[in-house]
DNA sequence: AGCACGCCGACT
DNA sequence: GTCGGCGTGCTC
């Protein structure tokens, strides 16, 4: 009888056998519930061996092989096989990181187009004429009408987007609008695009002169040189030529602009966006929808990585550097380099783009195995901001503000620009503390501090968020004194409509938008020049155009300079240049002023030229005296348990396996506590392995959890492995 | 991960 | 006497 291999959603790095009476190599790539242990579970078919090296005795019958869905292809197989042996991840746990959760459990989400185009019909032609009362749905009819005949019919996405768009349901529902079939050749109608400036000119016409097929562009573009311009080009050359276009951007925040954009240019398109907050309905839908080859453009973050699209023709990243293309979690996959790995499997290009590319990717670039392509000059036509650095040992702090920023916001003020304060601190102050007995807010369940939240009173745990009231007196002596130290955004946001009364501040960090409607109303504001002065994080560097910022303000920059993790300087850099990019994008020049203790730090030289190039080369000199990477590897094995000791134990007792299995060529370092050791009543340490080699790496770490799987470890412990690992 | 089996302490 | 603590082992 036929057996089928299975990958079953388990932390085993093993597969199970099973009979399947009926089973042939069609049903490779098909879903299967299987009895396992003393229940049921749903996997997927890798593979139907020849021979089982279990004992035929305990093979037990599938329950049902789910024939409703087509194969996932296997090329996708591949693409999962090889994430489990790239990150040492069990295969069962690949396949749910993969599948859509409504896939798995084996009941088939239904396909049909996404996007159906739409026209109106006679019913709804009539419509127009008849005497009746008017109605959305009819705004929305006259509105059609009003394009004329003989332009393309619209999908119902950008039906959706138009004046009367909310009524789509109901003018289908009238029978005013009907689905067309549309002829692909219209699928591929773009909409005219802005002229191209001579650097994106050039940029373009080094892709085409670039042979078919995988190659691994970096496009280094500074912030407003209109990267998402060439992303848009050479997406619609792909649909022209019948290809499916993978776009990954980094947050879930960013999805909804870019995705209005490409709607906008591509209004026939077949456009799915895919991202972890999702339904699990609509994520479904969205990948069967891929599977089927219904799809034209798949936009979303990390996860996106994943779906399955067989006429794959162009990949593109938004962002290349940006951590959160890496799970910080479960299976830790960066989803950047998978999909690299994907375009050399498909045989296709790919796009990294970027203003301040990884160093990964730039050391790549330099060795010749990506292509370079620059886009020095900004869109339009507005120079880079002028970077300013403040020593703030030499002048007197207002609240952490200094005179010369002081001076900046009131300029601003006096000519109706807007500032945007960036402090990378939510909260009013990152800690409580009792100036008698030395009592801090200390979180119970972390190695952290509870943050001050002086709007809604509360002491919170930004790690753990355990939560409680702020204490009027401190809980240790009684002390009525106790103080906020230090300063974040609410604090900064306090003092600024205090110095400034009539400038309109507004604070733009997670507290303040909490909700995605909340964010875009917000964003709405600051668009329609409803605030004067932004106090932001981390969130107000991404992405967005404030035509009348004009200066950029920095706030504690240093903290992050003092972490001892080698890519912290690139991770500021990275920021600052970022949050930097957003002072005058428009006409008006921008200015941006960054306060720090160390103005004498080589990083803020090449700051205040623009120069990437230096600082690349700076940091990479450092990370080769190092042998950091890029110039070696790095893997992380973590453990977390109640009790700090027996986290570390077990990496001890995980490190006595790797003695014997490590050549010389692997670099073992001893268990350590992680730099955050608490985490929500857990303790963690880590294990840091290197080695200059790839394979040598992958070659010891395949041989090295074999061992570890086998070792005991007490209740309440978790390990996981970290290859590539961000954080160290 | 789940889940059962199994062997020792304080309770109706 | 047993309910339940969690150590250990297994899942085709």
């Amino acid at each position: 009888m036929p057996v089928v291999r299975v990958a079953i959603p388990v932390p085993l790095p093993q597969l199970f056998d099973y009979l399947a009476e009926d089973a042939t190599t069609a049903d490779v790539g098909r879903c299967v519930r299987v009895p396992f242990g003393h229940g049921e579970k749903s996997g997927l078919v890798l593979a139907l061996p020849e021979t089982t090296k279990v004992d035929p005795a305990r093979l037990k019958p599938v329950i049902r092989i789910q024939r409703d869905m087509p194969c996932l292809p296997p090329d996708w197989m591949e693409l999962v096989d090889f994430t489990a042996r790239y990150y040492h991840a069990p295969p069962g746990e690949v396949v749910s990181l993969a599948l859509p959760p409504g896939l798995r459990q084996a009941n088939a989400a239904c396909g049909g187009d996404p996007d159906p185009p739409l026209t109106l019909t006679d019913a709804g032609r009539a419509a127009l004429t008849e005497r009746r009362r008017d109605s959305r749905a009819l705004a929305l009819v006259r509105e059609l009408a009003a394009r004329g005949e003989h332009m393309p019919p619209l999908t119902r996405s950008a039906i959706r987007q138009l004046a009367a768009g909310s009524a789509t349901g109901d003018a289908l529902a009238r029978g005013w609008l009907a689905t067309c079939a549309a002829d692909t050749h219209e699928r591929h109608h773009t909409n005219a695009p802005p002229p191209l400036t001579t650097g994106q000119a050039d940029v373009l016409a080094a892709c085409h002169a670039a042979p078919a097929g995988f190659v691994v562009w970096l496009l280094a573009g500074v912030t407003g040189s209109g990267k998402t311009e060439i992303y848009l080009r050479l997406a619609a050359e792909t649909l022209t030529a019948g290809g499916q276009v993978l776009m990954l951007v980094p947050e879930i925040a960013l999805t909804p602009q870019l995705e209005e954009r490409v709607r906008t240019r591509f209004p026939a398109a077949r456009i799915v966006s895919l991202h972890s907050e999702l339904a699990t309905g609509a994520r479904a839908r969205g990948f069967r929808q891929a599977l089927d080859g219904q799809v034209d453009i798949v936009l979303g973050t990390r996860l996106a990585v994943f779906t399955p699209l067989p006429r794959l023709g162009l990949i593109l990243i938004d962002e290349e550097h940006d951590a959160s293309y890496k799970q910080q979690e479960g299976i830790r996959y960066s989803a950047r380099d998978l999909a690299v790995w994907r375009a050399l499997q498909r045989n296709v290009p790919v796009v990294l783009g970027s203003a301040t590319p990884s160093l990964e990717s730039w050391r790549h670039a330099q060795n010749g195995h990506y292509r370079l392509l620059r886009l020095p000059v900004r869109a339009l036509s507005s120079a880079l901001p002028t970077v300013r650095i403040i020593d703030t040992r030499r002048c007197r702090l207002d609240e952490g503000l200094s005179p010369p920023l002081f001076d900046a916001i009131a300029a601003r003020l006096k000519r109706g620009e807007q500032s945007l304060i960036f402090l990378n601190r939510r909260g009013y102050a990152p800690v409580l503390a009792c100036p008698a007995c030395g009592w801090v807010s200390r979180c119970p369940h972390c190695s952290a501090n509870r943050v001050v939240h002086l709007a809604d009173q509360r002491l919170r745990c930004h790690h753990c968020g355990a939560d409680s009231p702020i204490p009027h007196a401190c809980p240790v002596c009684g002390n009525q004194d106790v103080q906020p130290f230090g300063r974040g955004t609410q604090r900064i946001e306090t003092r600024l409509t205090e110095l400034f009364p009539t400038a309109r501040v507004l604070r733009i960090d997670r507290d303040a938008a909490r909700t995605p409607a909340r964010r875009e109303s917000l964003l709405a504001r600051i668009a329609a020049g409803e605030a004067d002065i932004l106090v932001g994080t981390q969130m107000m560097a991404k992405g967005h155009d404030f035509p009348r910022l004009t200066l950029v303000g920095v706030l504690g920059a240093d903290a992050s300079l003092a972490a001892a993790d080698f890519r912290a300087p690139e991770r500021l850099f990275q920021q600052l240049m970022q949050v930097g990019g957003r002072a005058g994008r428009a006409e008006l020049p921008g200015e941006a002023l960054i306060q720090t203790e160390y103005p004498a730090h080589p990083l803020y030289h090449c700051l205040i030229r623009h120069d990437f190039d230096a600082f690349a080369r700076m940091e990479l000199d450092q990370r080769l005296a190092a042998s950091f990477p890029p110039f070696s590897r790095q893997a992380m094995l973590r453990a977390d348990a109640p009790e700090l000791a027996a986290a570390v134990d077990f990496l001890h007792r995980a490190k006595d396996e790797a003695v014997p299995l490590a050549a010389s060529r692997i670099r073992l370092f001893d268990p350590v506590p992680m730099r955050l050791t608490r985490l929500a009543r857990r303790e963690r340490a880590q294990l840091l392995i290197e080695s200059d080699q790839r394979a040598a790496l992958q070659d010891f770490l395949t041989r090295w959890l074999e061992r570890i799987y086998t070792l005991s470890a007490p209740r309440g412990l978790r390990w996981q492995i970290d290859v590539d690992p961000l954080e160290v």
